[in-house]
DNA sequence: TCATCTAAATGAACGGCATTCATTTAGTGG
DNA sequence: CCACTAAATGAATGCCGTTCATTTAGATGA
């Protein structure tokens, strides 16, 4: 009994995790057997998350899918929060940002947020977390931040424009993946149609004469409007 | 029985109703005198989100604060999220959309912007439910696209273009109004920063060079961006 | 070898939460 | 005056995240 098997193991999983530790006494003694580390449980959690969704997401759902009580893993992770940290630090590294590396600074910024906005439109209940959480808990999540840094950077970007620019984007595309996940008839405004004219008929044309997505057309729109506007503080 | 749907009866109020005040209270059971009814329920709920933010906000508090049994407000309301909506939509009567009547457009649409991100930056646990949310469900918030959507109307905007401008413009918004709750040194890369020259170098920078809140020179940057790129898909 | 140290796992709590339901209450309309 | 019904009650339900005293079992050092 007792798990052994079920770890997750994680093979491709580099260890490059510093252990936080919630715990005092750091004098390192490197006794016991580990049934579970950070890297095991971010696993699981998005695995989980994919399984289930965030309603379905639980300590005790994600304990159980690790064979492990629920109170175990609180001596890796300090809270339910903890674990969604981790998780979205993970994703970033989901995050395309070669291209910044290859493409002129435009065409990078659009793989790049397009990218972005895919990723966590199917997370979105992250996004409350990673808005708001300082880039020293997430270092894949820095190292994202330094690869679009360097390319604004490169572009021209006077040094006090670049992290305003970057957080437009980001605010941009943070509001962007919101509105993937919202329901098709959003906009209908029912009963109210007739005191509601202009909007109604807006709505109707867009149903009408678009074949795409919303939700793209009006992300295409914006990003595009962003890159013109931000791209012309570069320096000449 | 069990009305899954959506609020209940309402037999004779016209909808609209702002009741503001408290009710008349008493100490016990109190049934048929109409105690409670919607608009009571979400002017408490915004005075208590007031007092004690969306962590104190519980159906239990609100109850409380209503002299009232928590169970009672399921006659009025059938979930938190209705409440929640209910707030959402009261708040939308704030957004400032009254440039759109005097002013070009341009303009009307930075003093939208602005208000609307300042009144939901207070209110962030919202987004994730007016992101998604159904505009029958709300009707200020529909009569506030009604007149952004006669202002782009007004403005020349090609008919299936005014939605996703205005979705956009949205999602900028929604993302800022986090932006403004982050914490001041969520871009301090602490140990890290030897390895992240550029960004760190980006972040200070900015510090040194801007006296304005971080969260509202990348607002504007932004906003103005948005303003240039998208007021060009006018007609001429 | 064995006593000891300690990280990690356990399971039983705990308090808080939204929500349900049978019951009671008191106005209203017939 | 009575029957009906909207509205309030409070106890109960089930789920949640989290805590804690206790146990388990490798590793360490004698």
């Amino acid at each position: 009994m007792t798990a052994a098997t079920s770890v997750p193991a994680d093979p491709h999983s580099p260890a490059d995790q510093h252990s936080p530790a919630a715990n005092p006494r750091r004098r390192v003694g490197r006794p016991a057997a580990a049934v579970l580390d950070q890297g095991g449980i971010t696993a699981a959690a998005l695995q989980l998350i994919g399984k289930s969704g965030y309603d379905g997401f639980t300590m005790a759902a994600l304990a159980s899918t690790l064979n492990v009580a629920p109170s175990a893993l609180y001596n890796h992770v300090s809270s339910k929060r903890d674990v969604l940290v981790l998780v979205q630090d993970h994703l970033t590294s989901f995050v395309d940002v070669a291209a910044f590396e290859t493409e002129p600074w435009e065409q990078a910024v659009r793989d790049w947020a397009w990218s972005y906005r895919d990723v966590f439109s199917k997370h979105t209940p992250l996004i409350p977390v990673i808005a708001v959480l300082p880039v020293t808990d997430a270092p894949k999540t820095l190292a994202m931040y330094e690869a679009v840094s360097a390319g604004f950077s490169r572009a021209g970007f006077p040094q006090e424009r670049i992290i305003p620019a970057i957080v437009a984007f980001e605010s941009f595309i943070f509001g962007s993946a919101y509105d993937v996940t919202a329901p098709a008839d959003i906009f209908d405004s029912g009963t109210m149609a007739a005191s509601t004219p202009h909007f109604t008929s807006a709505v109707q044309r867009l149903a009408e004469d678009s074949h795409e997505k919303p939700a793209d057309v009006a992300f295409s729109l914006g990003l595009e409007a962003l890159l013109a506007g931000l791209g012309a503080l570069r320096a000449a």
